[in-house]
RNA sequence: GGUGGGAUAGUCAAGUGGCCAACGACGGCAGACUGUAAAUCUGCUCCCUAUGGGUUCAGAGGUUCGACUCCUCUUCCCACCA
């Protein structure tokens, strides 16, 4: 049973810093029914989750099912300096309005996954912002400029003088100040957090909290299209919030290196199990496509529901294996007689007339399911269904 | 402040007076094959009812029968010097 468990928190993390102490913790939760806390830090600047986001999301709720008490921090008062990790400029400061109504949906997304009666929601700004000037001060005597500029990201903007506010550099020791205010067992947060998961344990030290957390890094999402990571501006993204016809066509189409990755973070199922059906694979008694959509629906009735994971699979289905039309496409509708390229091009689904006649001369281009060829078709009254390629419908009636 | 180099289609990047709507690569779209995959192969990739016309190569002028290519000015980048 300990054993199970984890192996379970240790699935797929990326690198762990004193796993010893993960174990006791979850040990004296089996042996004592002792609970401990394991905090990750929120940034209210992205109110849209992302897959991404619930890698960690997901590992909080692994340690829940242990003894896990989450300390959902918000970093409202860190947000109005912002991370510098990863970033080659200074970020935007945000009001303190944004936050607020980013905490909001941020959080009602994030207890699709995590149990709210294990959940403690913490704002920093309650112990940051009584901490004053001299608390400032002793704070950032822990943390010399020469180790602060051995951060790549750091050093690489020093070195080519993009400016970096003091105040970055007090980012880091800000969120390690969380640790040592919240006492935190274990915190957990991405790869690329690593220096500031570390701080944690230093200030920790330094403050004589007479325990160090231990940490757990979990991977960064690959996004959609396996190579960079999923984010919302490179579009590479399933949204939480995703329509659940969105979320299901958009896992199908990842690639099957990816399917196991995905498996591995985001699937709830056991690794025994997804080892089986790995190998099924590979022997080929299972067929991939089977096993992707497998994991499709999983995460689909995740974050809706089976029934509506159940009708995405058979939206899809019908949409694009048994090649019918589907059910709800735009409409459009325009009078007289009127070409083809131009009416491919009034409905959205071509972008310009020479695009449209290129596609015709290709044999893209179907009304009704019957490949045209004629560039030069007029459409006399009547109503049709004008495709372009497999996926671009529109339905236009010519009066 | 001085000197030199650069700015070309979604991106990177050729092109140094007509053969240029502009090589190539990537991306994108489409076709074949499939599992709406991936990989692969093929075609297309400024606009316009088109064996033609129009607008493009940072911006504004100029030279020329003709300019992305030459000259002048402007804006922005980069390198070296101070």
């Amino acid at each position: 049973m300990l054993e199970e468990a984890l192996r379970e928190i240790h699935r797929g993390s990326a690198e762990i810093i004193d796993d010893k102490r993960i174990e006791k913790l979850v040990k004296a939760y089996f042996d004592e029914g002792k609970t401990y806390t394991v905090k990750a830090g929120f940034d209210p600047t992205a109110p849209d989750l992302h897959l991404g986001h619930t890698v960690l999301l997901n590992k909080l709720a692994t340690f829940q099912k242990y003894g896990g008490i989450v300390q959902f921090l918000i970093g409202d008062f860190t947000a109005t300096i912002g991370d510098p990790t990863g970033k080659n400029v200074t970020r935007k400061v945000l009001s303190q309005e944004d936050i607020k109504n980013n905490i909001a949906s941020y959080t009602t997304q994030a207890f699709k996954i995590l149990d709210k009666n294990k959940t403690e929601i913490v704002y920093n700004n309650d112990w940051l912002a009584p901490l004053g000037a001299i608390g400032m001060l002793e704070l950032a005597s822990n943390l010399t400029v020469a180790r602060m500029l051995e951060r790549d990201d750091f050093s690489k903007r020093y070195a080519s003088q993009t400016p970096i506010a003091v105040s970055e550099f007090m980012y880091p020791l800000l969120q390690g100040y969380d640790s040592v205010h919240l006492k935190s067992d274990v915190e957990i947060g991405g790869t690329d957090q690593k220096f500031n998961l570390l701080m944690g344990r230093q200030l920790q030290k330094a403050y004589d909290v007479k325990k160090q957390q231990a940490v757990l890094m979990m991977p960064i999402l690959e996004g959609l299209d396996g190579v960079q990571k999923m984010s919302k501006s490179l579009g590479n993204y399933i949204g939480v919030s995703d329509e659940p016809n969105d979320m299901f066509g958009k896992m199908l189409s990842i690639s099957d290196d990816l399917m196991w990755r995905y498996y591995l973070l985001l699937s709830s199922k056991p690794l025994d199990e997804i080892a089986t059906i790995k190998n099924g694979v590979l022997d080929g008694s299972l067929h991939p496509k089977k096993v992707k959509e497998g994991l499709a629906l999983e995460i689909t009735a995740r974050f809706h529901s089976d029934e509506l994971a159940l009708g995405a699979k058979e939206a899809f289905d019908s949409l694009h294996s048994k090649s019918q039309i589907p059910i709800d496409i735009a409409e459009f509708s325009c009078d007289g007689e009127i070409w083809i390229a131009k009416a491919l091009v009034d409905c959205n689904i071509e972008p310009s007339t020479s695009q449209a006649r290129r596609d015709i001369k290709q044999g893209a281009v179907k009304i009704d399911q019957i490949k045209i060829s004629d560039e030069q078709l007029q459409l006399s009254s009547g109503e049709y269904v004008l495709q372009v390629g497999k996926r671009k419908f529109a339905k236009l009636k010519v009066n």
